[in-house]
DNA sequence: ATGTAC
């Protein structure tokens, strides 16, 4: 049952956007899915398999609501990437699968006072500033080696420890999701060979689709709200960094994944995949990964806050002045893969749910208590990475998201090539040449792996962010287009 | 994503 086609799924068309997955299609399905999409994402997701996987997270025991597919959704570890499930937080489960591997990966934008026209004679010694400043490679070491003592800081304090160390600003907090601190650490789940990896590792982009860019506002779509957010002029310089917990919260996937598999018959759990492998919410099991997840959280965004302040610091160092946050004020950071513990309406009834988003942005709208102060007039910040030679958004979360997705939308382009396919398509050398014409100026560390991130190997963002827009999950703000591309 | 398999 696991390996049924989704070419055998039958799916039911809700409207231009949504298509519905009945839970007659497999009776051990205990809510309905629903995904993103249209006409043509929907092609290319049901030849992914990827629906498969919305039917199977559907039978979690506990799961409330819908499976969820956004539309740049695609085959991942069990759960789908792009993927949302939110369980009942007293009798339901967490798993280790539906948050991913890269706990707390993220997106973080920066704004600056520049405009594209004022950097064109320094794009390269920017572009050299970054790599210089931003170590980066599989299993790279970060720019600041930690004590074990620091560590345990890193893990209970998140961006806050950065802050207070010195890299960044008490403002950069108050605009970072949780303010770059989940609650609920537990760096007595934490396994020593994750800590080994983890301890060296602060302060680093890693590899494969993580990296720091350079753009500029090439469009926008709401005055207001890009004015709100300090993204409002046309030609403006910004840059995203998308990273997350490195090695550190990969074995801490992986630990807890071995542990929920080993524990699935004393449960009594039969999943139709063994990688679906949970535990319950209120198990020593689950309490111990929810606590090892948020230290690899806090980790991710003590990360974030260091690689932003290397940023502001090369762009100090080209532009002749320094980095202060007056000049490059940080927009926001969201995480795309975590589990929270989020209230809503399920089925007329107040509920406690634990949203596992693998994948998948928060999105809460305008007027949310959780949304910075000066964001709550026009929604959540949502950061949605294109791929690096065409384009990225900014959206602000909308009302269809708590109605319909457990504040949730998409969290990027999304896959449409698997990485072997992608490196049979394009070799390193054509890739930078079709960069370079584009006007996209690239410094790369693993040349072996780009091959991997080439934009044919992502779906059209614009579509993607479309589909979320129209469905009323997320309203579009702005188009970013690349000018520096930094890749691990 | 990832000391790309201990």
């Amino acid at each position: 049952m696991g390996n049924q086609s989704s070419h055998n799924i039958p799916l039911e068309r809700i409207d231009a956007n949504r298509w519905r997955i009945p839970t007659r299609f497999n009776e051990a399905m205990r809510v309905p899915g629903v995904v993103y999409a249209d006409d043509e994402l929907i092609q290319q997701i049901i030849s992914d398999n990827a629906l498969t996987q919305v039917a199977n997270v559907a039978t979690l025991p506990g799961i409330v609501g819908h499976s969820l597919g956004m539309p740049d959704i695609h085959w991942g570890y069990g759960f789908p990437v792009g993927g949302v499930a939110a369980t009942d937080a007293r009798d339901g489960v967490v798993s280790p699968g539906g948050i991913g591997f890269d706990i707390n990966c993220g997106v973080r934008l920066l704004a600056t006072d520049l405009l594209r026209d004022q950097i064109k004679g320094s794009v390269d010694n920017l572009a050299d500033a970054l790599f210089r400043a931003l170590p980066s490679g599989v299993g790279g070491y970060g720019m600041r080696k930690l004590t074990s003592d620091e560590m345990r800081q890193v893990m209970l304090h998140g961006a806050r420890w950065a802050v207070e160390e010195g890299y960044g600003l008490e403002s950069d907090l108050e605009v970072t999701e949780e303010n770059g601190c989940l609650a609920g650490a537990k760096p007595e789940a934490v396994s020593r060979k994750a800590l080994e990896r983890g301890i060296g590792q602060l302060g680093s982009l890693g590899s494969g689709n993580h990296f720091a860019e350079v753009q500029y506002v090439e469009h926008i779509y709401d005055k207001e709200a890009a004015k709100a957010l300090g993204i409002g002029q046309i030609g403006q310089v910004v840059t995203t960094i998308h990273c997350g917990s490195r090695g550190f919260g990969h074995q801490i996937a992986e630990d807890y994944i071995k542990l929920a598999e080993a524990k699935q018959k004393e449960y009594g759990y039969e999943l139709p995949d063994r990688q679906l492998a949970c535990m319950p919410i209120n198990s020593e099991g689950g309490q111990a990964y929810l606590g090892a997840m948020a230290c690899a959280a806090n980790f991710a965004w003590a990360n974030r806050q260091l690689l932003m302040n290397g940023v502001r610091e090369a762009f100090a160092s080209v532009f002749g002045r320094k980095a202060r946050a007056k000049d490059m004020p940080m927009v926001y950071d969201v995480c795309h893969n975590i589990a929270k513990i989020e209230e809503y309406e399920v089925d007329g009834e107040l509920r406690q749910v634990c949203v596992h988003r693998k994948g998948a942005t928060r999105a809460f709208p305008k007027g949310h208590p959780a949304i910075p102060e000066q964001y709550r007039a026009v929604g959540q910040p949502v950061l949605i990475p294109g791929d690096m030679g065409r384009y990225s958004f900014v959206l602000v979360g909308a009302q269809g998201s708590m109605e319909q997705s457990f504040g949730s939308c998409c969290h990027g382009a999304g896959r449409r090539q698997s990485r072997t396919a992608a490196k049979k398509s394009i070799t390193s050398k054509e890739l930078l040449s079709k960069l370079e014409a584009r006007g996209v100026t690239v410094r790369v560390h693993s040349k072996n792996l780009l091959p991997e991130e080439a934009p044919s190997a992502y779906k059209d963002a614009q579509e993607v962010v479309n589909v979320v827009h129209n469905a009323g999950l997320a309203q579009l703000v702005a188009r970013l287009k690349p000018i520096v591309v930094v890749k691990g």
